[in-house]
DNA sequence: TCTGGGGTCCTAGGACCC
DNA sequence: TCTGGGGTCCTAGGACCC
Protein backbone atom coordinates (compact mmCIF):
# COMPACT_ATOMS: atom_id res chain seq x y z
CA UNK A 1 0.00 0.00 0.00
CA UNK A 2 1.00 3.24 -0.81
CA UNK A 3 2.29 5.28 1.87
CA UNK A 4 0.66 8.55 2.34
CA UNK A 5 1.77 11.89 3.19
CA UNK A 6 0.87 13.42 6.62
CA UNK A 7 0.94 17.34 5.17
CA UNK A 8 -0.40 19.31 2.86
CA UNK A 9 2.47 19.44 0.96
CA UNK A 10 1.48 19.14 -2.63
CA UNK A 11 -0.26 22.34 -4.70
CA UNK A 12 -1.70 22.15 -7.97
CA UNK A 13 -2.12 25.50 -9.91
CA UNK A 14 -4.54 25.45 -12.95
CA UNK A 15 -5.25 28.80 -15.16
CA UNK A 16 -8.70 29.29 -15.84
CA UNK A 17 -9.55 28.98 -19.16
CA UNK A 18 -6.52 29.97 -20.33
CA UNK A 19 -6.72 30.33 -24.00
CA UNK A 20 -9.66 32.13 -23.54
CA UNK A 21 -8.27 34.17 -20.82
CA UNK A 22 -5.37 35.22 -22.67
CA UNK A 23 -7.38 36.67 -25.60
CA UNK A 24 -9.57 38.44 -23.31
CA UNK A 25 -6.53 40.10 -22.08
CA UNK A 26 -4.84 41.04 -25.32
CA UNK A 27 -8.34 42.29 -27.29
CA UNK A 28 -10.05 44.63 -24.96
CA UNK A 29 -13.30 44.50 -27.57
CA UNK A 30 -13.63 40.79 -26.27
CA UNK A 31 -13.80 41.36 -22.42
CA UNK A 32 -16.60 40.32 -20.98
CA UNK A 33 -18.02 38.66 -24.21
CA UNK A 34 -18.19 35.09 -25.21
CA UNK A 35 -14.66 33.76 -26.87
CA UNK A 36 -14.22 30.07 -28.41
CA UNK A 37 -10.32 29.30 -28.82
CA UNK A 38 -9.76 26.02 -31.15
CA UNK A 39 -10.16 24.84 -34.97
CA UNK A 40 -12.00 26.89 -36.83
CA UNK A 41 -12.30 24.88 -39.86
CA UNK A 42 -15.02 22.51 -40.97
CA UNK A 43 -13.63 19.63 -38.65
CA UNK A 44 -12.07 21.59 -36.08
CA UNK A 45 -12.75 21.64 -32.18
CA UNK A 46 -12.93 23.53 -29.30
CA UNK A 47 -9.41 24.26 -27.04
CA UNK A 48 -11.08 26.52 -24.39
CA UNK A 49 -14.07 28.43 -24.03
CA UNK A 50 -14.33 31.80 -22.05
CA UNK A 51 -16.42 31.57 -18.83
CA UNK A 52 -19.31 33.74 -21.43
CA UNK A 53 -19.08 30.96 -23.85
CA UNK A 54 -19.47 28.50 -21.57
CA UNK A 55 -22.93 29.90 -20.26
CA UNK A 56 -24.58 28.73 -23.96
CA UNK A 57 -22.75 25.19 -23.73
CA UNK A 58 -19.54 26.07 -25.41
CA UNK A 59 -17.04 23.20 -24.38
CA UNK A 60 -13.46 21.75 -24.61
CA UNK A 61 -13.31 18.88 -27.28
CA UNK A 62 -16.91 20.03 -28.50
CA UNK A 63 -16.54 20.42 -32.49
CA UNK A 64 -16.57 24.00 -33.19
CA UNK A 65 -19.34 23.55 -35.31
CA UNK A 66 -21.88 22.94 -32.49
CA UNK A 67 -20.02 25.60 -30.47
CA UNK A 68 -21.50 27.87 -33.32
CA UNK A 69 -24.55 26.81 -33.50
CA UNK A 70 -24.69 27.26 -29.41
CA UNK A 71 -23.12 30.78 -28.86
CA UNK A 72 -25.05 33.95 -30.22
CA UNK A 73 -23.96 36.21 -32.80
CA UNK A 74 -20.62 38.23 -31.59
CA UNK A 75 -19.34 35.40 -29.99
CA UNK A 76 -15.69 35.43 -31.08
CA UNK A 77 -14.08 32.16 -32.42
CA UNK A 78 -9.89 32.15 -32.77
CA UNK A 79 -7.56 29.82 -34.47
CA UNK A 80 -5.11 30.05 -31.10
CA UNK A 81 -1.91 31.96 -30.79
CA UNK A 82 0.51 29.88 -28.74
CA UNK A 83 3.23 31.63 -28.75
CA UNK A 84 1.34 34.27 -26.91
CA UNK A 85 0.52 31.50 -24.22
CA UNK A 86 3.70 30.19 -23.98
CA UNK A 87 5.25 33.97 -22.92
CA UNK A 88 2.33 33.82 -20.21
CA UNK A 89 3.09 30.37 -19.48
CA UNK A 90 6.56 30.75 -18.63
CA UNK A 91 5.93 33.78 -16.10
CA UNK A 92 3.53 31.45 -14.58
CA UNK A 93 5.51 28.35 -13.99
CA UNK A 94 8.30 30.85 -12.88
CA UNK A 95 6.40 31.80 -9.89
CA UNK A 96 5.86 28.34 -9.06
CA UNK A 97 9.64 27.67 -9.43
CA UNK A 98 9.83 30.42 -6.98
CA UNK A 99 8.00 28.81 -3.83
CA UNK A 100 9.77 25.11 -4.68
CA UNK A 101 12.09 23.94 -7.47
CA UNK A 102 10.07 20.27 -7.01
CA UNK A 103 7.40 21.30 -9.96
CA UNK A 104 5.79 19.35 -12.65
CA UNK A 105 4.62 20.80 -15.43
CA UNK A 106 1.93 18.70 -16.84
CA UNK A 107 0.73 20.95 -20.02
CA UNK A 108 1.06 25.08 -20.69
CA UNK A 109 -1.57 25.69 -18.16
CA UNK A 110 -1.40 22.99 -15.47
CA UNK A 111 1.75 22.33 -12.85
CA UNK A 112 2.56 20.57 -9.96
CA UNK A 113 4.25 21.89 -6.83
CA UNK A 114 6.08 19.48 -4.02
CA UNK A 115 5.95 22.45 -1.31
CA UNK A 116 8.48 20.26 0.44
CA UNK A 117 11.03 20.72 -1.78
CA UNK A 118 11.33 24.46 -1.31
CA UNK A 119 11.76 27.18 1.65
CA UNK A 120 8.06 26.51 2.99
CA UNK A 121 8.14 25.08 6.51
CA UNK A 122 4.97 26.09 7.98
CA UNK A 123 2.52 23.27 7.18
CA UNK A 124 -0.29 24.75 9.00
CA UNK A 125 -3.80 25.40 7.27
CA UNK A 126 -3.51 28.91 7.65
CA UNK A 127 -0.03 29.34 6.28
CA UNK A 128 -1.37 27.45 3.07
CA UNK A 129 -3.83 29.35 2.61
CA UNK A 130 -1.95 32.28 2.53
CA UNK A 131 0.76 31.13 0.27
CA UNK A 132 -1.84 30.04 -2.18
CA UNK A 133 -3.87 33.30 -2.17
CA UNK A 134 -0.21 34.90 -2.68
CA UNK A 135 0.94 33.16 -5.49
CA UNK A 136 -2.95 33.80 -7.15
CA UNK A 137 -2.09 37.31 -6.45
CA UNK A 138 1.02 37.26 -8.02
CA UNK A 139 -0.06 35.36 -10.80
CA UNK A 140 -2.67 38.22 -11.57
CA UNK A 141 -0.12 40.81 -11.45
CA UNK A 142 2.54 39.40 -13.57
CA UNK A 143 0.17 38.39 -16.34
CA UNK A 144 -1.99 41.13 -16.49
CA UNK A 145 -5.02 39.51 -14.89
CA UNK A 146 -4.89 36.08 -15.64
CA UNK A 147 -6.84 34.01 -12.87
CA UNK A 148 -5.74 30.57 -11.30
CA UNK A 149 -7.20 28.09 -9.59
CA UNK A 150 -5.29 26.35 -6.92
CA UNK A 151 -5.58 23.21 -4.80
CA UNK A 152 -3.17 22.00 -1.93
CA UNK A 153 -3.13 18.43 -0.32
CA UNK A 154 -1.61 15.52 0.59
CA UNK A 155 -0.99 14.42 -2.88
CA UNK A 156 -1.18 14.84 -6.69
CA UNK A 157 -4.86 13.47 -7.08
CA UNK A 158 -6.27 15.30 -3.76
CA UNK A 159 -4.46 18.55 -4.94
CA UNK A 160 -5.77 18.30 -8.35
CA UNK A 161 -9.13 17.46 -7.40
CA UNK A 162 -9.10 20.43 -4.60
CA UNK A 163 -7.86 22.94 -7.75
CA UNK A 164 -11.24 21.81 -9.40
CA UNK A 165 -13.70 22.78 -6.84
CA UNK A 166 -13.82 26.37 -6.36
CA UNK A 167 -12.73 27.57 -10.37
CA UNK A 168 -12.25 29.95 -11.33
CA UNK A 169 -9.78 32.10 -9.30
CA UNK A 170 -10.36 29.62 -6.05
CA UNK A 171 -8.57 28.86 -3.71
CA UNK A 172 -9.03 25.11 -1.80
CA UNK A 173 -7.57 23.03 0.83
CA UNK A 174 -7.97 19.41 1.74
CA UNK A 175 -6.55 19.49 5.10
CA UNK A 176 -4.83 15.96 6.03
CA UNK A 177 -6.88 13.57 6.82
CA UNK A 178 -10.20 14.91 4.67
CA UNK A 179 -9.77 13.25 1.79
CA UNK A 180 -11.86 10.47 2.60
CA UNK A 181 -14.91 13.19 2.86
CA UNK A 182 -14.19 15.32 -0.09
CA UNK A 183 -13.67 12.27 -1.99
CA UNK A 184 -16.48 9.58 -1.28
CA UNK A 185 -19.44 10.76 -2.35
CA UNK A 186 -17.71 12.42 -5.96
CA UNK A 187 -18.18 10.13 -9.77
CA UNK A 188 -15.46 7.86 -10.39
CA UNK A 189 -14.85 9.82 -12.96
CA UNK A 190 -12.88 12.24 -10.58
CA UNK A 191 -10.55 9.96 -10.63
CA UNK A 192 -7.07 9.80 -12.44
CA UNK A 193 -7.46 7.17 -15.34
CA UNK A 194 -11.74 6.67 -15.11
CA UNK A 195 -12.67 8.07 -18.12
CA UNK A 196 -15.67 7.61 -20.53
CA UNK A 197 -15.18 3.67 -21.09
CA UNK A 198 -13.95 2.75 -17.34
CA UNK A 199 -16.53 4.88 -15.90
CA UNK A 200 -19.49 2.85 -17.82
CA UNK A 201 -17.85 -0.39 -17.36
CA UNK A 202 -18.01 0.52 -13.51
CA UNK A 203 -21.84 2.05 -14.07
CA UNK A 204 -22.21 -1.54 -14.82
CA UNK A 205 -21.75 -3.43 -11.83
CA UNK A 206 -23.87 -0.50 -10.30
CA UNK A 207 -20.35 1.61 -9.09
CA UNK A 208 -21.36 5.47 -9.42
CA UNK A 209 -19.46 7.27 -6.53
CA UNK A 210 -15.66 6.94 -5.20
CA UNK A 211 -17.35 5.46 -1.83
CA UNK A 212 -19.13 2.50 -4.02
CA UNK A 213 -15.43 1.78 -5.96
CA UNK A 214 -13.33 1.94 -2.15
CA UNK A 215 -16.32 -1.07 -1.54
CA UNK A 216 -14.86 -3.46 -4.14
CA UNK A 217 -11.94 -5.68 -3.87
CA UNK A 218 -8.85 -5.22 -5.17
CA UNK A 219 -8.81 -8.83 -6.63
CA UNK A 220 -12.36 -7.93 -8.63
CA UNK A 221 -10.72 -4.43 -9.91
CA UNK A 222 -7.67 -6.56 -10.97
CA UNK A 223 -9.68 -9.48 -12.72
CA UNK A 224 -11.60 -7.03 -14.74
CA UNK A 225 -9.43 -3.88 -15.43
CA UNK A 226 -6.47 -5.90 -16.12
CA UNK A 227 -3.36 -5.50 -13.01
CA UNK A 228 -1.90 -2.09 -13.39
CA UNK A 229 -5.30 -0.21 -14.06
CA UNK A 230 -7.55 -2.55 -11.66
CA UNK A 231 -4.79 -2.07 -8.36
CA UNK A 232 -4.65 2.12 -9.37
CA UNK A 233 -8.48 2.06 -8.87
CA UNK A 234 -8.54 0.34 -5.67
CA UNK A 235 -5.93 2.45 -4.13
CA UNK A 236 -6.92 5.62 -5.37
CA UNK A 237 -10.06 5.34 -4.77
CA UNK A 238 -9.25 4.87 -0.92
CA UNK A 239 -6.86 8.14 -1.34
CA UNK A 240 -3.70 6.22 -1.03
CA UNK A 241 -1.47 8.45 -4.05
CA UNK A 242 2.24 8.24 -2.92
CA UNK A 243 3.15 9.78 -6.30
CA UNK A 244 6.06 11.61 -6.97
CA UNK A 245 6.22 14.99 -8.21
CA UNK A 246 8.40 14.37 -11.43
CA UNK A 247 10.44 17.11 -12.66
CA UNK A 248 11.67 15.87 -15.46
CA UNK A 249 10.26 13.56 -18.00
CA UNK A 250 12.19 12.34 -20.59
CA UNK A 251 9.93 12.53 -24.45
CA UNK A 252 9.00 9.28 -25.52
CA UNK A 253 7.90 10.22 -28.74
CA UNK A 254 6.93 12.80 -31.12
CA UNK A 255 4.06 12.92 -33.53
CA UNK A 256 2.76 14.78 -36.33
CA UNK A 257 -0.57 14.47 -37.54
CA UNK A 258 -3.52 16.22 -39.49
CA UNK A 259 -7.28 15.61 -40.57
CA UNK A 260 -7.99 16.93 -43.68
CA UNK A 261 -10.98 19.54 -44.51
CA UNK A 262 -12.22 16.48 -46.55
CA UNK A 263 -11.41 12.68 -46.48
CA UNK A 264 -8.77 12.02 -49.20
CA UNK A 265 -8.52 8.50 -50.64
CA UNK A 266 -5.46 9.57 -53.81
CA UNK A 267 -2.53 7.81 -52.37
CA UNK A 268 -0.65 10.24 -54.56
CA UNK A 269 -1.99 13.34 -52.36
CA UNK A 270 -1.58 11.47 -49.43
CA UNK A 271 2.00 10.47 -49.89
CA UNK A 272 2.30 14.08 -50.81
CA UNK A 273 1.19 14.93 -47.44
CA UNK A 274 3.09 12.24 -45.66
CA UNK A 275 5.92 13.92 -47.54
CA UNK A 276 5.47 17.42 -45.71
CA UNK A 277 3.90 15.89 -42.12
CA UNK A 278 7.88 14.09 -42.54
CA UNK A 279 9.66 16.88 -42.85
CA UNK A 280 7.96 18.70 -40.07
CA UNK A 281 8.64 15.75 -37.54
CA UNK A 282 12.21 15.57 -38.70
CA UNK A 283 12.70 19.37 -38.10
CA UNK A 284 11.22 18.81 -34.68
CA UNK A 285 13.19 15.83 -33.82
CA UNK A 286 16.23 18.02 -35.31
CA UNK A 287 15.41 20.52 -32.85
CA UNK A 288 15.60 18.64 -29.66
CA UNK A 289 18.53 16.63 -31.43
CA UNK A 290 16.26 13.28 -30.84
CA UNK A 291 17.10 10.33 -32.55
CA UNK A 292 14.36 7.01 -33.00
CA UNK A 293 14.11 3.49 -34.40
CA UNK A 294 10.40 3.10 -34.79
CA UNK A 295 8.34 5.15 -37.09
CA UNK A 296 4.50 5.06 -36.89
CA UNK A 297 2.07 5.86 -39.74
CA UNK A 298 -1.30 6.39 -38.48
CA UNK A 299 -4.69 6.72 -40.22
CA UNK A 300 -8.32 7.80 -39.47
CA UNK A 301 -10.75 6.00 -41.39
CA UNK A 302 -13.96 8.07 -42.80
CA UNK A 303 -16.09 5.96 -40.25
CA UNK A 304 -13.75 6.96 -37.64
CA UNK A 305 -11.84 3.63 -37.06
CA UNK A 306 -8.16 4.22 -36.10
CA UNK A 307 -4.92 1.96 -37.45
CA UNK A 308 -1.58 2.22 -37.19
CA UNK A 309 0.93 0.66 -38.52
CA UNK A 310 4.64 0.47 -37.14
CA UNK A 311 8.00 -0.53 -38.08
CA UNK A 312 11.68 -0.58 -36.72
CA UNK A 313 15.06 0.16 -38.17
CA UNK A 314 18.14 -1.47 -35.96
CA UNK A 315 19.39 1.84 -35.70
CA UNK A 316 18.45 5.53 -34.72
CA UNK A 317 17.71 8.07 -37.17
CA UNK A 318 16.24 11.53 -37.71
CA UNK A 319 16.67 11.50 -41.25
CA UNK A 320 13.22 12.44 -42.96
CA UNK A 321 14.08 10.38 -46.11
CA UNK A 322 14.92 7.31 -43.91
CA UNK A 323 11.48 7.86 -41.93
CA UNK A 324 9.60 9.04 -45.08
CA UNK A 325 10.82 6.19 -46.81
CA UNK A 326 9.91 4.21 -43.84
CA UNK A 327 6.46 6.14 -43.25
CA UNK A 328 5.74 5.65 -47.20
CA UNK A 329 6.12 1.47 -46.67
CA UNK A 330 3.89 1.69 -43.51
CA UNK A 331 0.82 3.82 -45.24
CA UNK A 332 1.12 1.31 -48.31
CA UNK A 333 -0.09 -1.36 -45.88
CA UNK A 334 -3.26 0.47 -45.26
CA UNK A 335 -6.16 0.25 -47.15
CA UNK A 336 -6.93 4.27 -47.98
CA UNK A 337 -9.56 3.54 -50.72
CA UNK A 338 -12.72 4.76 -49.54
CA UNK A 339 -11.18 7.97 -47.82
CA UNK A 340 -9.29 8.61 -44.89
CA UNK A 341 -9.58 12.37 -42.56
CA UNK A 342 -6.13 11.62 -40.85
CA UNK A 343 -3.16 10.81 -41.69
CA UNK A 344 -0.53 10.71 -38.96
CA UNK A 345 3.36 9.97 -38.63
CA UNK A 346 5.39 9.34 -35.44
CA UNK A 347 8.57 8.21 -33.94
CA UNK A 348 9.44 6.36 -30.89
CA UNK A 349 12.20 5.01 -29.59
CA UNK A 350 14.22 7.61 -29.15
CA UNK A 351 17.70 8.48 -28.08
CA UNK A 352 20.10 11.59 -28.11
CA UNK A 353 22.94 9.93 -30.77
CA UNK A 354 22.02 8.64 -34.09
CA UNK A 355 23.29 5.12 -34.58
CA UNK A 356 26.08 4.16 -36.60
CA UNK A 357 24.84 1.24 -39.37
CA UNK A 358 25.70 -1.83 -38.09
CA UNK A 359 27.83 -3.94 -40.91
CA UNK A 360 25.77 -5.89 -42.51
CA UNK A 361 26.63 -4.85 -45.95
CA UNK A 362 24.01 -3.89 -48.65
CA UNK A 363 19.92 -3.95 -48.38
CA UNK A 364 17.64 -3.29 -45.51
CA UNK A 365 20.82 -1.59 -43.81
CA UNK A 366 21.98 0.42 -46.46
CA UNK A 367 20.13 3.06 -45.88
CA UNK A 368 21.65 3.58 -42.80
CA UNK A 369 24.52 5.67 -44.51
CA UNK A 370 21.57 8.41 -44.81
CA UNK A 371 21.21 8.59 -41.13
CA UNK A 372 21.60 12.53 -40.21
CA UNK A 373 22.75 14.86 -37.54
CA UNK A 374 20.90 17.22 -36.44
CA UNK A 375 22.90 20.08 -37.98
CA UNK A 376 21.87 18.15 -41.32
CA UNK A 377 17.92 18.78 -41.28
CA UNK A 378 17.58 22.20 -43.31
CA UNK A 379 16.19 24.84 -41.28
CA UNK A 380 13.92 25.88 -44.24
CA UNK A 381 11.95 22.61 -43.27
CA UNK A 382 10.54 24.55 -39.98
CA UNK A 383 8.79 26.65 -42.45
CA UNK A 384 7.10 24.39 -44.35
CA UNK A 385 3.39 25.54 -45.15
CA UNK A 386 0.59 23.70 -43.33
CA UNK A 387 -2.07 25.48 -44.73
CA UNK A 388 -3.67 23.06 -47.96
CA UNK A 389 -5.10 25.90 -49.73
CA UNK A 390 -1.86 27.46 -49.75
CA UNK A 391 0.70 24.71 -50.16
CA UNK A 392 1.12 25.91 -53.74
CA UNK A 393 2.08 29.65 -52.90
CA UNK A 394 4.45 29.19 -50.30
CA UNK A 395 6.08 32.26 -50.30
CA UNK A 396 3.06 33.94 -49.78
CA UNK A 397 1.59 32.18 -46.38
CA UNK A 398 5.65 32.20 -45.14
CA UNK A 399 4.68 35.81 -44.23
CA UNK A 400 0.69 36.29 -43.61
CA UNK A 401 -0.77 34.73 -41.30
CA UNK A 402 -4.67 35.48 -41.91
CA UNK A 403 -6.38 33.51 -39.04
CA UNK A 404 -8.90 34.78 -37.01
CA UNK A 405 -6.99 36.29 -33.63
CA UNK A 406 -3.75 36.08 -34.80
CA UNK A 407 -1.31 38.90 -34.45
CA UNK A 408 -0.57 41.61 -37.21
CA UNK A 409 0.75 45.06 -37.91
CA UNK A 410 -0.35 48.14 -39.97
CA UNK A 411 2.19 50.59 -40.99
CA UNK A 412 -0.04 52.63 -40.25
CA UNK A 413 -2.71 51.91 -37.74
CA UNK A 414 -0.19 50.16 -35.65
CA UNK A 415 -0.74 46.50 -33.85
CA UNK A 416 -4.03 44.68 -34.81
CA UNK A 417 -5.68 40.97 -34.61
CA UNK A 418 -7.13 39.78 -37.27
CA UNK A 419 -10.96 39.52 -36.95
CA UNK A 420 -11.81 37.89 -40.30
CA UNK A 421 -10.57 37.05 -43.41
CA UNK A 422 -11.68 36.09 -47.01
CA UNK A 423 -12.72 36.58 -50.46
CA UNK A 424 -8.97 38.73 -50.98
CA UNK A 425 -10.04 40.84 -48.03
CA UNK A 426 -8.72 41.03 -44.31
CA UNK A 427 -10.22 42.70 -41.49
CA UNK A 428 -8.37 43.92 -38.02
CA UNK A 429 -9.25 45.35 -35.20
CA UNK A 430 -6.32 47.70 -33.97
CA UNK A 431 -6.23 47.57 -30.24
CA UNK A 432 -3.67 45.76 -27.52
CA UNK A 433 -3.60 44.76 -24.17
CA UNK A 434 -3.03 48.26 -22.80
CA UNK A 435 -5.42 50.14 -24.94
CA UNK A 436 -9.30 50.57 -24.90
CA UNK A 437 -11.59 48.45 -27.51
CA UNK A 438 -10.43 49.94 -31.16
CA UNK A 439 -11.43 50.42 -34.50
CA UNK A 440 -11.58 48.14 -37.32
CA UNK A 441 -10.51 48.31 -40.80
CA UNK A 442 -10.12 46.10 -43.98
CA UNK A 443 -7.66 45.71 -45.93
CA UNK A 444 -6.73 43.68 -49.60
CA UNK A 445 -4.89 40.48 -48.27
CA UNK A 446 -2.20 41.27 -50.19
CA UNK A 447 -1.98 45.25 -48.79
CA UNK A 448 2.47 45.85 -48.09
CA UNK A 449 1.60 47.71 -45.22
CA UNK A 450 0.49 44.47 -42.93
CA UNK A 451 1.84 42.13 -41.55
CA UNK A 452 2.31 39.36 -39.31
CA UNK A 453 3.80 40.13 -35.88
CA UNK A 454 4.51 38.51 -32.62
CA UNK A 455 2.04 38.53 -29.53
CA UNK A 456 1.83 41.83 -27.77
CA UNK A 457 3.50 42.82 -24.80
CA UNK A 458 1.06 43.21 -21.71
CA UNK A 459 3.20 44.21 -19.28
CA UNK A 460 2.73 47.88 -18.52
CA UNK A 461 5.45 50.06 -18.94
C1' DT B 1 -23.47 17.29 -32.88
C1' DC B 2 -20.07 14.40 -35.71
C1' DT B 3 -15.96 14.37 -33.35
C1' DG B 4 -8.06 18.23 -33.00
C1' DG B 5 -3.34 17.48 -31.98
C1' DG B 6 0.13 16.21 -28.96
C1' DG B 7 1.30 13.01 -25.82
C1' DT B 8 1.49 8.76 -21.98
C1' DC B 9 0.75 4.12 -20.36
C1' DC B 10 -1.04 -0.58 -20.65
C1' DT B 11 -2.25 -5.14 -22.70
C1' DA B 12 -2.06 -9.20 -25.48
C1' DG B 13 -0.09 -12.13 -28.69
C1' DG B 14 3.73 -13.78 -31.45
C1' DA B 15 8.70 -14.32 -32.34
C1' DC B 16 12.76 -15.56 -30.50
C1' DC B 17 16.17 -17.00 -27.11
C1' DC B 18 18.04 -19.60 -23.26
C1' DT C 1 8.22 -36.63 -28.72
C1' DC C 2 3.43 -33.37 -28.26
C1' DT C 3 5.66 -30.89 -24.28
C1' DG C 4 8.62 -26.12 -19.87
C1' DG C 5 9.05 -21.65 -18.30
C1' DG C 6 10.83 -17.12 -18.25
C1' DG C 7 12.39 -12.98 -20.43
C1' DT C 8 12.72 -9.54 -24.07
C1' DC C 9 11.40 -7.29 -28.19
C1' DC C 10 8.01 -5.96 -31.41
C1' DT C 11 3.30 -4.79 -33.14
C1' DA C 12 -1.55 -3.17 -32.89
C1' DG C 13 -4.98 -1.34 -30.46
C1' DG C 14 -7.26 0.99 -26.61
C1' DA C 15 -7.92 4.21 -22.80
C1' DC C 16 -6.81 8.39 -21.02
C1' DC C 17 -5.00 13.28 -20.34
C1' DC C 18 -4.61 18.30 -21.52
Amino acid sequence: MPAVRRESSIMHMDLDAFFAAVEQRDKPSLRGKPVVVGGTGVRGVVSTASYEARKFGARSAMPTAEARRRCPAGTAFLGGRFDAYRLSSTVVMGLLRDLSPVIEQVSVDEAYVDLRGGGVQDFSPEALRELGNALMERIREETGGLTASVGIATSKMMAKIASELNKPAGLTLVEAGTEQEVLAPMSVRAIAGVGPATAARLHGFGVETVADLARVSEGDLVAIFGQAHGSSLVHLARAEDDRAVQTQRETKSVSVEETFEADIADPAVLERELDLMVARLASRLGQAALFGRTTTVKVRQHDFSLQTRSGTLPYATGDPAVIGRQARRLLGAIDVSSGIRLLGVGVSGLTTHAQEELALGEGLFAMASTTSTPAEVPDSVGEVVVEPSARHTPEVVRTADWRPGADVHHAAYGAGWVWGSGLGRVTVRFEGPRTAPGPVRTFATDDPDLAAAEPPDWRAE
